[in-house]
DNA sequence: TTTGTTCTTTAGGTGCGCCTAAATAAAAAT
DNA sequence: ATTTTTATTTAGGCGCACCTAAAGAACAAA
């Protein structure tokens, strides 16, 4: 990454963790204590790796004093965490996944790529939050958009735009709640569109759902 | 799996290797070498890794003879690859994914457990045959639908089974091939049908499409 | 400041899957 | 049948990430 660095998988469960900590206070060091006991391992095997991502400059380190990211250590950190959490959208909204789906993406975040990234990105609609609320960090690379990525005029609800309209093209499910869905006055075909933050259906009413419903039901965006 | 063994990614990848020599001749044992060569491995590392699955009965194994598959083993070598070509239907066709999907895919089909490999089978409408032709095996585990995994009325058009009707939901991309999905008179809201294994549209007439369409194409199926 | 507790690091060891090099078996060519 | 070639296996090592046990540093309380 950045300077052209080869981390493993290994390492980049430490970074994603450490970018974790980093959440809630991007300034104070993290004790070795602390990482270890979130990756359940023992602290002796944290002391390890810390020095080894020292050396390979992803991380601050002094002895006795914790770890900090240094500036490419955070981008790889973000940047791990953010196709966690791209997968989690997908595993649990769009897919419907029961199981555990934190474990499953743990595993998979390290078989992607940043072609993937953009296209689940995408295909999500550009998340900016994750099924637990978690906020998704923006994309590291910013990939050019070109023929091989063509834009996407069909969204979930989540991802529609102040100013954007469209209609409802599909509901992604058939499950207990689809009979909420209904209530809501939605169905296929409905026109909605989006200004000041809210959601308009066709008889100029506010839409009312919440991030569960927003995930499951397509928009076709009018162009 | 089965007998409550625990296979690692490592022996995943071997007996999964092994199903693609089962594929084209279940009868014959593979030799060593082979099995080193496609998986890029040396002679030496393929004999201990065979030695190990032989242990756990997984292979039959005897020296300089070869190895060939146990039914225990040939279940999990089967899962695997079933896994990974339902992951190359997920990122291929459903996410237009550009990259090295058959990479991706040797990555995350060990982060799938059985309720994964459900749900994303479902979602692509139980497809047979991956994004290259090659068919996906059926699943070894045949999970009860329950009320966790309710059944889903939307499908890709692939997935449309004779005498079943719906309405098209959603075109899911509008790339330089959306032009050439309107000029087969499909658009959302169209009814299709099937029958004889031939998809009807509203007029009657007979739709011709290929697979790449009938993947990016959402029906809603008439209950 | 001395003592006790907690945290951190070092030192040494394990398992795993890979490697190379060398020995041995099987197969092919003469 | 003997030699040559190819395939396979053994033996010994390496790197990696983990572990335990023990030493040492930092911190808190008396």
């Amino acid at each position: 990454m950045g300077s052209g660095h080869f981390v493993n998988e290994a390492e980049e469960m430490y970074l994603q963790k450490l970018y974790e900590f980093w959440e809630t206070d991007n300034e104070k060091s993290v004790r070795t204590k602390d990482l270890a006991n979130s990756l359940k391992v023992k602290d002796a095997s944290a002391t390890g790796m810390i020095q080894k991502l020292s050396e390979k400059g992803l991380v601050s380190y002094e002895k006795y004093k914790g770890v900090k990211f240094t500036n490419s250590g955070l981008k790889i950190g973000r940047q791990i965490k953010r196709r966690h959490r791209l997968l989690e959208c997908l595993l649990i909204d769009v897919m419907g996944f029961k199981g555990d789906a934190h474990e499953a993406a743990c595993r998979m975040e390290h078989a992607m790529d940043d072609e993937l990234e953009f296209a689940l990105s995408e295909l999500l609609g550009d998340p900016e939050i994750d099924p637990s609320g978690s906020p998704i960090p923006p994309a590291e690379t910013d990939l050019v958009r070109n023929n091989l990525n063509p834009k996407r005029d069909v969204v979930i609800l989540n991802s529609v735009k102040n100013g954007q309209s469209g209609e409802v093209c599909a509901i992604m499910f058939n499950d207990e709640k689809s009979e909420q869905i209904s209530h809501l006055g939605l169905k296929v075909g409905t026109e909605i569109s989006k200004e000041n933050d809210l959601v308009k259906i066709g008889n100029n009413e506010t839409l009312k759902y919440d991030s569960y419903f927003g995930n499951k039901i397509l928009i076709r965006i009018n162009s």
